[in-house]
DNA sequence: ACTGGAGTATCGCTGTGCGATACAGTTGTA
DNA sequence: TACAACTGTATCGCACAGCGATACTCCAGT
């Protein structure tokens, strides 16, 4: 029932000016500087003077701020208003922090929270470790789902051919050296996930990360979001960080889910 | 030159349709549950046609997404996104995020970033504490200038004009017993403030809570945000928490306002 | 003085988004 | 069962809002 996004349907019911205000500001998903009017002019394919009206509105209303020397557009802080809305109205963010902040209190590593989102985790939440490094500590931060532990305990509560879509639908690029992008050895991986409960993540996105990570089920059994305990392989073997830390770690993802 | 949002103005450069898809995602600031069609109608004064359609729009676009149980709209996942996009492209936020890293592993207590706009504060970056409390840890909370000391601190760095159009112009709800709330009390806090080149704040948003608090500069030496160093009363003495941590505080702010 | 690049403004035509209205499923209750 | 009171969805013309073309104003660097 969620309406398409599909190109050339007969939606009349469509906004187009909202489409377009939107696409200006996702443009800035794909850089990391501030832009002219012209660049995102080019980038998005509008008009410059639609492109100036746009602006000129989402500028009024505060969703984009002129770079602090003036040399460009930049989003703007309201824009964090509307995550807080996201954050506070979401069940599993707000049924999960608690129950997070206790984790977090029990491991003292890294823990967070992502939601699902097709083929990528979102993060919602983080909770700092104790030496945290410089990894981007933002939320919206976002991941493939095939190469994380979280993705492969969400992966692992599917229908195989649903995992396999998601799998080949995925642009497997590695990070890491040891990140797996094989199919067979992430169905393969997936299947030991199903049988323990969680999974576990060697390297697959940052060198000499080991994460667990568990789904968040809803109440028909689905995943849709995935929690993680983050460290560091320098202070732990896998198996003392599993054996300590997944017991927990599956706790906490039982209670989430139950709702 | 930033464009007002009077409303009487001959403005014909402004989008309506967008302000008003914007309105009806703000309409969720003022709500903690899922809301409905009719619910929105007439929240935003918008017709259910209207509305109707704006939300097919940014459904389609993953601003808005329905319920879990299929009960009404919540924002969407894709709002993070934006967030994201702020927090990368925000230099004030880019330079902050390593310095307060290190400033949290020196100070082992809660330290914050928050974006100053004109009567609140908005956090940009948190890092919790060892045993964080419930406190809301999400980012995009926003708090009165008035009442925080990172507020105190911007506030001090203002032409004294400014600054007394900013309190008088908030709405002085007091959240604890201890806030201040009277005019004079609070000049005077400010002129403590200034000379000392930071501000402590004991118990005015939270009882039991100590913050001492800094404000970020830019180049012109205009206050554009605050960090903090927070704590809890019943592990220190007001004395004993800034000569501990103000320093430091101090440092790191002006380390940031460097640029 | 010129050129190329910023952002801003003007102004008709057209197409798009508005409102009224009607339709279709749920839930609760008399 | 029928009805009422809700949900969300679809249709369809008219009017006006938003588009594109064009032109103007600054400013920086030749």
């Amino acid at each position: 029932m969620p309406p398409k996004d599909s190109e050339t349907e007969k939606d009349g019911l469509f906004v187009q000016s909202i489409a377009r205000a939107m696409d200006v500001l996702s443009i800035f998903h794909q850089v990391d500087r501030p832009l002219s009017l012209q660049e995102i002019s080019s980038l998005t394919g509008l008009g410059r003077s639609n492109v100036q009206r746009i602006l000129f509105t989402l500028r009024s209303l505060g969703y984009i701020t002129r770079d602090p020397d003036d040399r460009g557009y930049v989003p703007g802080l309201r824009l964090l208003d509307h995550s807080l809305d996201f954050l506070r109205l979401n069940p599993v963010v707000v049924k999960a922090t608690p129950i997070l902040l206790e984790l977090r209190r029990a491991v003292r590593e890294r823990v967070d929270l992502s939601i699902w989102d097709d083929l990528r985790l979102v993060y919602a939440s983080r909770l700092q470790s104790k030496r945290e490094i410089l990894t981007s500590t933002f939320i919206g931060y976002s991941v493939p789902v095939f190469c994380v532990s979280g993705g492969w305990a969400i992966l692992a509560q599917l229908e195989e051919a649903e995992a396999d879509s998601i799998l080949t639908r995925s642009y497997r690029a590695a990070f890491t050296p040891k990140t797996l992008t094989d199919l067979g050895a992430l169905k393969e991986k997936i299947r030991e996930t199903r049988e323990a409960g969680y999974a576990t993540a060697l390297e697959q996105v940052l060198p000499g990360e080991i994460a667990i990570g568990a789904a968040i089920l809803d109440q028909a059994r689905r995943p849709v979001a995935a929690i993680h305990v983050a460290g560091s392989l320098s202070e732990w073997t896998p198996e003392d960080f599993t054996r300590q830390f997944a017991p927990l770690l599956v706790q906490a993802a039982r209670t989430i889910s139950r709702v």
